[in-house]
DNA sequence: GTGCAGTAATCGCCTTTGTGAAAC
DNA sequence: GGTTTCACTTTGGCGATTACTGCA
């Protein structure tokens, strides 16, 4: 849409255009209403113009507001002065303005610019700030409530589900399909070989039993989840949407849990379910086992979105018509019926499977009914790529649905599987005794009573997870509990000693894990009430952190001299515990600053004591006792290392007259605020009496009964003139008193 | 198929001795 | 007018970690 606009040249930037402030937007279309007018009045040069006038120009006209005539007057005299400075030529209008109705709505939101005295508001493009850190707190911590709420949701639709599974009727249901065959099998004797063979027979009459529909509940990315979440108004459109959505693994109630064995097909989740039912019907100790599939708590790297979206989906079953179509979706692939692509031996590892105990081997035996696996645990991992299925948590679900945590006999990679659970803590938060979200919530969804079973269970996981090999990658090193490599030394860490040495691999030494040690600078092996023994020599140089403006400074003057600004370290077998100077002659061994470091108790200087009361410096400085703050930590605001102070120290002998004559100005305080208290509670009593007494009057002066009469009067004296000075509304005396 | 270097993104750690205005 | 208290502030560089790509 193109439309011929007025516009004044400015003289000193000829066709350059400004932008202003939306806020002037009322201002903006008060302007916009005067240059109108002035087109119609310069008729010889913009006659022929206004024919071409836009529909925006109306609008504003409609929208300015009269009180601008004074305004216009004024712009009318600058007007005949610029008047040969108008110039006209055609802009791009944006197409929204042929809506003229959403002008008035949109001038708020949008861009006004100011081209020359001619103010368009135009649909720019917003300046995208900046994320604040505020912000990106938000939504981390957003992000991980998120998670942890997912989490929680999930054991319950799990409980749930294994309580279904646990129902009477769902048994009965389950039995009336089981083929006797397998019954007979199951109930033969408990051997193991036994238990596996019936098991096996009942597996794969189920695999031919239960049409699979989808693959069920599968991780998705957060980004995705966000936009899927944004898409619905309220819960509601939300729940009816998973209703129609087949692969949601959306099941009401307890009878359309029933109802899919009948109708014998379902998501692949539901198939493992329901077969936990059966496997219960025909006696045997049945776990439900469910590897999670939360929200992530993190974002992956954006590559990492970007190229998840782009790729085909993992699982070919998935629904696809709400998603975009994308180039790659071109007929490369072919649609493959989950029934027959989820059931194959190779297929990708479900997210729910059932373990049945043995109760001759004593253990649990692993049961996928969908790829037809029997006590195959490691088959239960999913690969390292696979974007949809994830070990995090994988939680068991036995027949009085308490919960074990099984996940260390699923996984190879357990470091992983916490990292997915939650979030690291942070050095403080460990400091400061804090336990991980996934441990305390497990402490209480798990169940107690530690039974034999449990404790061999226990036992067996433990032993699976120590038996760790000497990796054969570079990379497995990293990390690794009992090897290192040089290479994967952090800032902070070397080898002490550096023997021995345990192996090698490609020409690179591989030492144990427990001779990487950690190193610190010796202004924070102070802050540990530690310095460094004399004669040692730092055993490493790291970079310096610049932080403080004057470590900036100190940077760039290393910079200008050549050398970067570097820092020495020391092992902690390199220091000693940090013995302050003693008090001497009564005097305190006060530092540059004139206080005293005591990050530690053991840094108080021998003969001196340490007060910590805040504000007992000033009375120290009162009665003349030398003292020294006592600096025990620091604070970082603006850039700058502000101390944080924790009272006093001052030498040992006048620590008790000190604390005598704070016991005495405390109680002399006390007094003055007892004082002051009783001054203010008569102050207050004088207020309330001298109020009631007011009221009492002005209650006196209009009661009902008072008014009554005064109105009377007051209409005796319609025909005539009213006693405008009250009518006798004020009481006599308060006339008198008038 | 596997290992590895490089890359990009996120996120937490580190930092070590003020200042100005308002209230008292 | 001197002293004390309080609010100010979410910086910014770096390293660890992670997941991916591309190459050997």
């Amino acid at each position: 849409m193109v439309a011929t606009r007025r516009t004044r040249k400015r003289k000193n930037s000829p066709g350059e255009p400004s932008t202003q402030s939306s806020s002037s937007s009322t201002q903006a279309s008060k302007k916009m209403k005067v240059e109108q007018q002035k087109g119609q009045q310069s008729k010889g040069k913009g006659k022929d113009r206004e024919d071409d006038m836009t529909e925006e120009d109306l609008v504003n006209i409609q929208a300015a507001n009269d009180e601008q005539e004074d305004e216009e007057d004024d712009i009318e005299e600058d007007d005949e002065e610029e008047d040969d400075a108008i110039d006209w030529e055609n802009i791009q209008l944006p197409l929204r303005f042929e809506n003229q109705d959403s002008i008035k709505e949109d001038i708020d939101a949008d861009t006004l610019t100011v081209y020359n005295d001619v103010e368009i508001v135009m649909k720019t493009p917003r300046v995208v700030l900046k994320e604040s850190n505020w912000e990106k707190a938000y939504q981390r911590n957003l992000r991980q409530w998120m998670h942890h709420s997912h989490v929680v949701l999930l054991i319950a639709h799990y409980k749930l589900r294994n309580e279904w599974c646990l129902n009477a009727n769902m048994k009965n249901v389950c039995l009336s399909v089981i083929p006797d065959n397998c019954m007979r099998l199951l109930a033969k004797d408990s051997s193991e070989s036994a238990l596996k063979t019936g098991i096996k027979w009942l597996v794969k009459w189920w695999q031919e039993f239960f049409v699979l529909t989808g693959p069920g509940l599968l991780t998705k990315p957060y980004l995705e989840v966000e936009n899927h979440y944004n898409g619905f108004k309220t819960l509601k459109e939300w729940i009816d949407s998973h209703q129609s959505d087949q692969n949601g693994d959306y099941i009401e109630d307890l009878e359309a849990f029933m109802q899919l064995l009948v109708s014998k097909a379902g998501t692949r989740d539901t198939s493992a379910e329901v077969f936990a039912a059966i496997l219960r019907a025909c006696g045997c100790d049945v776990r439900l086992v469910a590897s999670l599939q939360p929200l992530p708590y993190k974002i992956p790297p954006s590559t990492t979105s970007k190229t998840a979206a782009e790729d085909p989906p993992q699982e070919t079953t998935e629904d696809s018509s709400n998603k975009p179509i994308f180039k790659y979706r071109a007929p490369t692939k072919a649609y493959v019926d989950p029934n027959v692509q989820l059931k194959e031996a190779k297929a990708k590892p479900p997210t729910v499977w059932c373990e049945v105990y043995c109760t001759d081997s004593k253990r649990w035996m692993t049961i996928d009914p969908i790829r037809g696996h029997i006590d195959k645990p490691t088959l239960m991992e999913p690969a390292t790529l696979n974007r949809t299925n994830h070990i995090s948590f994988v939680l068991a679900f036995d027949n009085q649905n308490k919960v074990t945590d099984v996940t260390r006999r699923y996984t190879s990679n357990i470091d992983k599987a916490m990292r997915l659970r939650d979030r690291p803590l942070t050095r403080r938060e460990k400091e400061g005794g804090m336990k991980p979200w996934s441990e305390t919530m497990l402490a209480r969804v798990c169940h107690k009573k530690i039974t034999e079973r449990d404790r061999l269970e226990y036992e067996e996981m433990e032993k699976q997870q120590s038996r760790q090999v000497m990796p054969s990658a570079i990379g497995a090193f990293k990390n690794h509990p009992l090897y290192a490599l040089e290479r994967h030394l952090l800032k902070y860490e070397v080898l002490h000693p550096k023997e021995p040495v345990l192996g090698s691999i490609r020409g690179e030494k591989i030492y144990p894990r427990s001779n990487v040690k950690t190193v610190n600078t010796a202004v924070n092996f102070r802050k540990q009430g530690k310095q460094i023994k004399t004669g040692e020599q730092p055993i490493k140089m790291v970079n310096a952190n610049v932080f403080t403006i004057e470590k900036k400074r100190l940077q760039e003057q290393a910079k200008q001299d050549g050398y970067p600004l570097s820092v020495a370290c020391y092992g902690e077998w390199q220091t000693e515990p940090y013995i302050p100077p003693p008090v001497i002659n009564g005097k305190l061994p006060k530092n540059e600053y004139g206080s005293i470091d005591l990050f530690t108790p053991n840094m108080l200087p021998q003969g001196a004591a340490h007060i910590p009361i805040k504000g007992i410096g000033k009375l120290a400085r009162k009665l003349g006792i030398d003292y020294a703050d006592a600096v025990v930590d620091f604070d970082f605001v603006k850039m700058r290392a502000v101390p944080v102070t924790d009272g006093i120290i001052v030498i040992e002998q006048e620590k008790w007259l000190l604390l005598e004559a704070w016991d005495e100005h405390e109680q002399a305080e006390a007094i003055k605020a007892i004082a002051k208290q009783e001054k203010d509670v008569y102050i207050r009593w004088r207020k309330l009496i001298k109020s009631l007494l007011i009221k009492a009057r002005v209650d006196r002066a209009y009661e009902p009964q008072n008014n009554v009469d005064k109105w009377e009067n007051f209409n005796s004296n319609k025909g005539g003139e009213a006693d405008v000075r009250g009518g006798g509304f004020l009481p006599e005396s308060d006339q008198e008193d008038n």
